[in-house]
DNA sequence: ATACATGTAATCAAAGTTGTTACAGGATGA
DNA sequence: TCATCCTGTAACAACTTTGATTACATGTAT
């Protein structure tokens, strides 16, 4: 099991358009970066736009950034593309058998856990911004 | 996307096995309990016993932990059922364009990000025993 | 020998992911 | 107005994973 690349996607689509943010970027020139087909790409600038990531208009070449950089966390991005259900990063089986102590209790015991699990990794999401990326994939550049 | 229920399974056949522990914890008796068919248990009572968390053997009817149930935490289930693989809980995109900036950085860039924000999650798993998990059950069912 | 257990392979349906095609509809300039 | 280029979306196929199921080989004990 892996969560969808969706959520890389985004966010190199997101990182594209403030590189290029002086010129135009259509789903043609996102797709040919990522290395897909432009309706993926449109799929997704969709689920951002309605996120309030990004502003796209039908007919209108090009998306742009809703929010500054530093505004946008990983975790806004990680929602915006819907990746992983909020408290459904782990599945629990279904009808345990209630006639026995540990089917009866057996969800409720687990659940929290897996819950505070999945708070844990997206904690991580919350605190790193588009800016720390696009910082970084800047620094990279300059030294090769 | 979710993580197999392989893990949940893992968690309900090892505590029963442990509030069972008098009697004789068969496939069938797990199945019974966890609401499926006893060849998946076997599967996972498989899986289980590669891992060194159970004793198993053919012909011979009945599961027995392998370890002090202190000794077993939640992590050591989860990487048992191989329900996600090192390093792979966030997928990302192949072959972006190393022409563009963006696309070249991006997987050096990202996979880091995705590396801590799995050990976090997974930090929380290694945190939690069965022995918490078996006195939580004791405890609802005391109150029950 | 029989009865019953585990071990395991093969198969299947359902669901999710990604890529692809197609086309409706908005925007713009000749 | 028309041609062109874009976004928005639906429909579909290929692939993968999951979980259930069936079947049967093999081990154990009476």
């Amino acid at each position: 099991m892996s969560i969808s690349s969706r959520f890389a996607v985004g966010i190199h689509i997101l990182t594209l358009i403030e590189f290029n943010k002086e010129g135009v970027t259509s789903s043609d020139f996102l797709a040919s970066s990522v290395n897909t087909n432009p309706a993926v790409i449109r799929r997704l600038m969709g689920m951002l736009k309605k996120a309030g990531l990004i502003e796209v208009h039908p007919g209108i070449a090009g998306a742009k950034l809703a929010k500054e950089l530093s505004e946008i966390t990983l975790y806004d991005v990680y929602k915006a593309v819907n990746v992983v259900q909020e408290n459904e990063l782990f599945s629990i089986h279904e009808n345990p058998n209630p006639d026995c102590p540990v089917g009866r209790q057996i969800q409720n015991t687990i659940e929290p856990l897996f819950i505070s699990a999945q708070l844990a990794m997206e904690k991580i999401l919350t605190n790193v911004t588009l800016e720390d990326v696009v910082k970084d994939i800047t620094v990279k550049e300059n030294i090769c």
